[in-house]
DNA sequence: ACACTGACCTGCGAGC
DNA sequence: TGCTCGCAGGTCAGTG
């Protein structure tokens, strides 16, 4: 599923091969996706060129020439750079035709995916009530401190949580969890400095290696250029049977409506 | 104000 | 074999 990494890798594919790229047409095939009606949508984008990308939280920014388009890939979106005469299969719900041979094709099989159009000059610090981004300074033990005052959630939740700090899903919020020595279940109330101190430290260390292994595993599709990176950080918990480090059993309980993997003997109550 | 639940979607695998 | 059912996951609206 697309986390941070994932999306800091499809941002930095996508800016590679469509960089000034202009729109020429756009159609959408699915309406609910988008924010405006089509007809809108279309008007505002065509002739545009993508300038700049970038990243915020899980959001893909795109900055073309007078907008800001923006695309959250929820759980199975994608991008693909395809060729104009090439089949568009029924998970393709938006189709960028670009100035020469190649399309921008969105697909999302499930649907969740969702775009919007805002104005260059948005505000993306409070932008979808986001928190802090992991790599900021402001994200420190402090700051974790003071954000759990007078909460009693779980600590993946916490993770979870987008307004405490932006781009961290459920895979990562296992992993990170796993590296502190932390059980997922655990109330917020019973995070010590040194605790939050390891949040801090090892939700950098695994995005950071995520993002790694992202940039060198992309792997290309059949007949396209896939451009999602399609990484796999080999995980310790998550989804596991057997705990990476001890061997012991690997439990799973539903927390906050997610599924926690974690290892008992590793990982303090 | 905070915490939890269900809706949004489709494909897949388990169980009958 | 063919059906139903539950699960997967991010965000947000709605409820308690």
């Amino acid at each position: 599923m697309p986390e941070l990494p994932e999306v800091e890798t499809v941002v930095r594919t996508l800016e590679h091969q469509i960089h000034n790229q202009k729109i020429e047409n756009v159609i959408v095939r699915y309406p609910k996706m988008i924010d405006c009606s089509p007809a809108t949508f279309k008007k505002k984008l065509v002739g545009q060129h993508f300038r700049r990308f970038d990243r915020r939280g899980k959001y893909l920014l795109f900055y073309l020439d007078d907008i800001l388009l923006v695309v959250h890939l929820r759980m199975e979106g994608k991008f693909f750079i395809q060729k104009k005469e090439e089949p568009i299969n029924k998970h393709i719900h938006v189709v960028f035709q670009l100035n020469g041979k190649n399309e921008l094709r969105y697909q999302d099989t499930r649907k969740f995916g969702r775009m919007e159009l805002l104005p260059l000059n948005t505000d993306l610090k409070t932008f979808h009530e986001l928190g802090p981004e992991p790599f900021e300074e402001e994200f420190n033990a402090s700051y974790i401190k003071n954000f759990i005052k007078g909460k009693s959630c779980p600590v993946k939740s916490l993770l979870l949580d987008q307004s405490f700090v932006a781009g961290i899903g459920n895979i990562y919020a296992d992993e990170i969890l796993f590296a502190c020595r932390i059980r997922p279940g655990r109330s917020v109330k019973r995070l010590t400095y040194k605790d939050c101190e390891n949040i801090v430290f090892y939700t950098r260390d695994i995005l950071i290696k995520a993002i790694q292994a992202g940039g060198t595993t992309i792997r290309s599709y059949t007949s396209s250029l896939g451009v999602t990176g399609r990484f796999q950080l080999s995980c310790q918990v998550h989804a596991q049977k057997f705990c990476g480090t001890c061997g012991n059993e690997i439990h799973v309980k539903w927390i906050g409506g997610r599924s926690s993997y974690y290892c008992p003997k590793c990982q303090e109550k």
